[in-house]
DNA sequence: AGTCATTTAGTACTTTAGTATGATTACCAT
DNA sequence: ATGGTAATCATACTAAAGTACTAAATGACT
């Protein structure tokens, strides 16, 4: 995966190598006949180079879906949700039952419990997958 | 939101076109007095218009986050997800109980039931949340 | 020292989710 | 017409999830 892409850079470079040279010897023919003004040959450089610029970019990032959104800690704090909760919730949202987090978080599952009951309480709804939803809607889990 | 972008395209269009004065300027410059070759003026451009079109890009991107997935039916074929199920899934992921499925598809709980637990044998997971999740990865529901 | 929030955990209970199985209807395809 | 699939629903059960308390230990703050 990432050698493709070390692979796809290169290429591009090497696109970006060759239309450089192809512009010198326009530039220079160009110019020696007389018929094009260094401005504008210039300007067609620029413009060009533009245009490859935004097609590389859309690449990368089409191929790297950066991360969507930051996580609003500070929305957290305003709805009242604690430490503890809040890394319960975390494990919600990977589809882990109150017992599987209660394994993985070195309490039992009645603490869970409490700890979801909680989160459902200030995040206003009455499911777990609610829960999540209304936590991806509010930016505290990343989608 | 969107009177925002615009006034940020005009603002580096003018950037732009600042910045292709100023090398007019340079290169006419230059060459007059002959210390820089032409190939390198044209190269500088190049580099510069390379990096205002990577900039430009990132930032138009960033505030238009592109269409997720596409939903791929085949796989839901493949999976040998009915019709009927499909339409339950696609209310188990918007939170909903068996009960509020099954008055808005206007079938008995029972019945979907039924179906959700047809989807999970499927789709092979243990809980509606992992079917979600699982949904999603195989691109058989928007993200 | 006393107050407050957090974390933990329990009991007891109700609700929702999920499994297993069987049965009916309907449609469609050979 | 008979076989296959999809959709419907029911019963009966087990397993999670969620609620409503109570309560104890901890640490921070004043």
């Amino acid at each position: 995966m990432l050698t493709l892409t070390v692979k796809k850079t290169v290429f591009a470079f090497s696109g970006i190598i060759i239309a450089l040279l192809a512009l010198f010897r326009l530039s220079k023919y160009s110019y020696a006949t007389g018929d094009i003004s260094i401005e504008i040959i210039i300007a067609v450089v620029a413009l060009v180079f533009l245009s490859i610029g935004i097609y590389l970019n859309k690449k990368s990032l089409h191929k790297t879906p950066f991360p969507s959104t930051k996580i609003n800690h500070k929305k957290v704090e305003k709805l009242g949700i604690s430490k503890r909760e809040y890394e319960v919730l975390i494990e919600v949202s990977k589809g882990l039952s109150n017992k599987e987090i209660g394994d993985k978080l070195f309490v039992s599952e009645s603490t869970v419990k409490t700890h979801v009951s909680n989160l459902l309480l200030k995040l206003g709804v009455k499911r777990r997958i609610q829960a999540i939803q209304k936590a991806k809607e509010l930016h505290i889990l990343s989608t």
